[in-house]
Parts: C-alpha cells; sequence; structure tokens
DNA sequence: TACAAATTGACCATCGCTGTCATTTGTCCC
DNA sequence: GGGACAAATGACAGCGATGGTCAATTTGTA
C-alpha cells in the first residue's frame, strides 16, 4: 500500500541514498542514474513521508501564512499563489489566521513557527510592516518574506515583494484628471497599512503635477471597510463645495460610498465619479461596477513563495535587486466614473 | 532551545513513555505521576513534534478540507471554525482547492488524503454531494465529515452535518407572503447543489400551504453567481405580469437581481422585494442591504471537525442521531423587502 | 593504459515519538 | 506474611527518511 523510498530503490535497482540524492536535487547525479529513478518515482507514484523528512531532515517542508485581513477575497488570492507554490516545491502550507493587534502577537508567532517547524513564514500586511515581527524573526533565524506597499526597492527592504501602489494611485487618479474632474476627494484607508499612505501619496503627486493643490477637507481618514466608506462619502457630500469625483483606497470604501451616493438621491457617475482600488469581486457586483486597480495577489502571492524557496534553500542568496519583484496594479476602467459635469456638453 | 519529550522525561522523574502516555490521555496513569508530568509540560512549553508522533503512530494529526466553492467568505468562515477544532484537539488543517469538475477528481482525493497521511476529511458542497468522493473514502477506510443540505437526520446520512436550508426557505418565504406578495419568483443556484433544491422545496411548501400555486414562469433557474442574478431577474422584469418579490437562493443572486432591477430603473423594496441568503458581508454592501437568512458556517465547521475528532479516535463511535447536529439559517431582515405595492395603503 | 575525478553504495546514527511487551509496584485476601 | 492479580511504569525496537563517512565502482582524460 504505502510505497517507501525503498521499494523506489529496488525499482529502479539503485541504493536508498541514490535516490535520496535525487529527491533533493543534490548535484552528481549522473542523468542516466536520474532518470531511471524519476521514472521509478513516477511509475510508482512515489512522495515521500513528509513526518520522516521533516523529522530527519534539519530542513523544513512547510511554510506558514499568517493574516489578519477582513478581506476574504484578498486571503483566498493569497491561499492560491502559496498554494501553487508548495505544490510546485513540494511543501505544505500552514495557515494561521490570527489577531495582529493582540498583545502577545510576536510571541504566537515565534510559537507558531517554532512549533511547526516552518522554514519560513509569508507576511502580508499589517504583519509585514510590523518592525517588531521581523525582528523577532529574524533573531530565531527564520527566513520570511514580506508583501508590502513600495514603489523602489532598497537594501533595506530586504526579502520584500513590492506592491507599487503610489504608481498605481497616481494613474487612477490621472484617469480622473483626464476626465475633466478637479475637485476630487479621497477617502483613506486605514492608518496602520502603508498602502493607504502610499496610495494617498499617489494621489497628491498626480495632482500636483497638474498644478492642482490637494483641498485638505476632501482628504477624508477612515479605514479599509463599507462602513468607513459610506461615513466618509456622507461627509464629504455634506460640504458646501462638494467634490465630483472620490477616490477610495479600496473597493469596499469605494462600494459604501456608493451605498451613501445613493442614499442622497446623487446619480453615479453622472453626478459624481468613484474609483475603488484592487479589483475584488465586488467591484463587479456593485452597480455601477466600479472603475479600480487591478492587483495580481495570487500572483503576488506565488512569487512571495517562491523567493522565500529559493532563500530558504541553504547556501542559496540572491542579489537585492533581485529578491524584490514590483508588482504596478492596473487600472481598470468600469462605469463608475464619467466626465466632469462641469465640463460636459 | 528545542524541548524535546526527554526533557520533560528527565524533569518530571519519569520514563519518556509515561510522559507519552500523558500526552496522549491514556488511562491507568496514576494521579500523583500524572500531576508531576503535566507540570513538568507546563514548565517547559513543551509541544510534541508533529512530524515524529505522524511518523510514529499509526494515529494521523491532520485534517483536511477540500473545497470548491467561488464564496470567498464561505470558505474563509469554514477555515475559520475548522481551525479552532484543529487547534483545540492539537490538529493540523491542510486545506486543498480544487476543480470538482475534474476528471481525476476522485484520484485527486485519494493521493491527498493517502500523500498527506490524514485522520480524515471534511466536504462541503460540491464534494459532499458526489456519491463517487463517499464511496472512494470508504473503501480506503478514511473518515470523513459532511456538511449537506438536509432537514431529517437518517440512518443513511452517517456523519453528516446538516443545513436545514428547506425550513430556513419556508420561513423567508414566509416572511413575504406576510408582506402580502403573492407573486413570488425565485432564482435557482446551480442544480448540483442540493441546497438549491432544498431551498426550492421550502419555497414551494410555504406557498402551498398557503394555497397558493407556484408560477412555473416566476422559477428560474441558473446558478450561484452575480451573473445569474443579473440574467434571470432580466429575465423576469421582462414578463407581462412580473413578480412583485423575487427569491434568490443567494446572496450573490440577490445582488445581481438588485443590479437587474436598478438598470430597468425599478424600485427596491418600493416596487419589488429582493430577498437573499447566506448573510454574506457583500448582503449588507448593496443598496439596499439584504434581507437573508444567516448560516452560522464557523460554528457549522467547528462541529464538522469535532465530529471527525471524536470518529477518528479509534473505538469511539456515536449513535447515528447524535452524527447530525442540524443547523437552521435564520431570518435576517434588512431593507430589501417591504409590503407589497398592491396591497400597501 | 594509467590515473584522477566523478558517481554510487553500504552502513550507521539520528530525528522525537509510539507500540509492544516485560517489569515493577500496589492491593487485596486468606 | 505471602501469594495472586491488577495497575503503573519502563526498556527497547521501530516509523521512513536524511546526513555523514568511506569504500567501491564507473567514467573521463591525458
Amino acid at each position: 500500500m504505502k510505497i517507501t523510498i525503498n521499494d523506489v530503490a529496488k525499482l529502479a535497482g539503485v541504493s536508498i541514498k541514490t535516490v535520496s540524492r535525487v529527491m533533493n536535487n543534490e548535484p552528481s547525479v549522473k542523468q542516466a542514474t536520474l532518470d531511471k529513478v524519476t521514472a521509478a518515482i513516477s511509475q510508482l507514484n512515489y512522495q515521500p513521508n513528509a513526518a520522516a523528512r521533516n523529522l530527519a531532515s534539519t530542513r523544513s517542508y512547510s511554510i506558514g501564512y499568517i493574516y489578519d485581513n477582513p478581506n476574504a477575497y484578498y486571503v483566498i488570492d493569497m491561499q492560491k499563489g502559496l498554494l501553487e507554490a508548495c505544490r510546485k516545491h513540494g511543501y505544505e502550507l500552514l495557515i494561521h489566521p490570527t489577531n495582529a493587534k493582540s498583545v502577545g502577537i510576536v510571541q504566537e508567532v515565534i510559537d507558531l513557527v517554532q512549533h511547526a517547524r516552518l522554514a519560513g513564514i509569508v507576511l502580508t500586511p499589517p504583519f509585514s510592516e510590523m518592525p517588531e515581527i521581523a525582528e523577532a524573526l529574524d533573531s530565531i533565524g527564520v527566513d520570511f518574506v514580506r508583501i508590502i506597499s513600495g514603489s523602489t526597492p532598497s537594501p533595506k527592504l530586504t526579502n520584500c515583494v513590492l506592491v507599487d501602489d503610489f504608481t498605481a494611485a497616481f494613474k487612477i487618479t490621472n484617469h480622473l484628471l483626464e476626465l475633466g474632474h478637479t475637485d476630487i476627494a479621497f477617502l483613506c484607508g486605514d492608518e496602520e497599512h502603508s498602502s493607504s499612505g502610499e496610495r494617498l501619496a499617489g494621489f497628491k503627486a498626480a495632482l500636483t503635477k497638474r498644478g492642482i493643490q490637494a483641498n485638505p477637507k476632501y482628504i477624508v481618514p477612515g479605514s479599509y471597510s463599507f462602513e468607513s466608506g459610506v461615513k466618509g462619502a456622507k461627509t464629504l457630500l455634506a460640504l458646501g463645495h462638494k467634490p465630483t469625483a472620490i477616490f477610495a483606497c479600496n473597493d469596499e470604501i469605494a462600494a459604501g460610498a456608493l451605498f451613501s451616493a445613493r442614499l442622497s438621491n446623487v446619480e453615479i457617475p453622472q453626478q459624481l465619479s468613484i474609483v475603488g482600488f484592487e479589483n475584488s469581486p465586488f467591484s463587479r457586483q456593485t452597480w455601477p461596477p466600479l472603475t479600480t486597480a487591478h492587483q495580481p495577489n495570487s500572483t503576488i502571492a506565488l512569487q512571495a513563495a517562491e523567493l522565500l524557496f529559493r532563500h530558504a534553500r541553504p547556501g542559496v542568496h540572491l542579489a537585492n535587486t533581485e529578491q524584490q519583484p514590483v508588482f504596478i496594479p492596473e487600472l481598470l476602467v468600469r462605469e463608475s466614473t464619467a466626465v466632469c459635469p462641469a465640463t460636459r456638453n
């Protein structure tokens, strides 16, 4: 029933040591032997016993994904990308949703890593932006990869996958500017998430480049939630001089803003343009569907895991620049944006 | 650094075997020894090495969750419940998203179970409703728990957690009836999912009880997606005699129907009431928010896992009736439903 | 052809725990 | 007090792989 390394060795006519060498990609295996062994492995559909491997080897064959994100679609996409990478490299994925704000969070992460003997760990915001987590992980010598918001690779950001929110926000804002909007408001996400700051910076940069000064009243603090969008838009629409467009920091906020505009009988996009960010599935499930920026989350996750695996292989280290793939979310124009009413006709 | 069973044994002044006994809740350990060992365990913060346990024992300490569901919120909720149960009982969770319709799916499941040496597996629709999966799992002697749609425990449904879609749909329909609606349409989910059939049956039963015959034109086949809701509502609104209420088989369909109604300038809920099912987060993120039925997914998942663990413990079997907890999703009235226009004032 | 280098195998210890079976300890009763 | 039997504990051999060492074999090269 169970196929062990011995069965493979017997079938291939080699010693188990050689099979082990093949399984671990060790050099100094002749091509011919490698082929024989590979054939035997696939003929028997052999898969090494993970438990035995973990036990015997100093190396580990599982990675962890720690998250605290209310956006289910984001998490599922991340998992998908991570699992794909894991399958490809024969790793297992351990998921660990938790509360980033709990007091013992650093210890919790350490316990997780040590208990499960993880080869490494993938961090997304907010964990990827908590210096104490990175330090703790460094101090116990566990590899990790961070997915963070940033535009320029730098030596300080080792083992990071960057998502260039700045440039994406810049482009989105340009889209609105090109439609003739100048009174553009910005609904922020959580302050702790640097993505919110980066997006705001890109927004401001685009305005500045056109010689427009951002109206402080149009920049509304908030959080990455539907409710926050509802509240933010309500504030904006109560203003004497209303904006003609709203840049929401993500799709949920945008959906909330849309909701709020409806309550106030504001027509979208005729009277007010709204853009989101992320291209989460429900940006397509609002009415009208949201103009947004597409973030290829599972590809990002896959790259992050690959980075971890390369790094985790003892002795293999990459140059810093190569370690920092940069993804730029892409503008996706749908029906929630239109030409500014003032400039129309 | 790493604390092993030996350290605990030394500190407690017993043999490692005794520590092992304590760890596995075996009987025949004197209370005094048990206390000594327990103290040592907590003093050292000892956690057994999962790999070693898996290797040495015939028992396994991980369960799998196989899914193929586009609803990210559902999946995340399930994972949450499963993880909670796993943590409590010292199990690991292996997640495995896959395509239920691929040809080699049965073999894929078997491979997964055998490769990962799973103690058991949790199945949600559509997997929980595929007899070939259950048979395959039975034939290789792997425990599994199915979460399925059904109202009455029966000996045939061993190891099932039931979600009583029938009763919930009955109640929802009653809600509409009480608002004076009689021309009520039903937007079906995927035919393969028995939940859709159960909900339809509950719907029909409620109508029948009031002496109303369901209009066949009002029962629209479809799938669990936003797009399906858009299309279904479009069909309904093109009818000569339009329904005054729509029962959508889930929130996504309902959101699509809402979208479609807006496109046709139909006011919700003044001209048309719409109800969803599931209480997924975005039922709160439509305008107006959807009346729906709340399904406690993570609790359901937790129960399912507990059932698996009890069953997986060799020698412990439960009576059939006790093995079938039944959950009835609860009516949640929000703003997408109102009194039938014809009966108003 | 000879010699060095590359490839492979034999063998053992080891990882941390569980299963089996033997041994010790405790209890009860006559 | 001693024998019988049960309860509690321990000794030891694996589980299935990896890692290391060294010897044996094959291969490549001059």
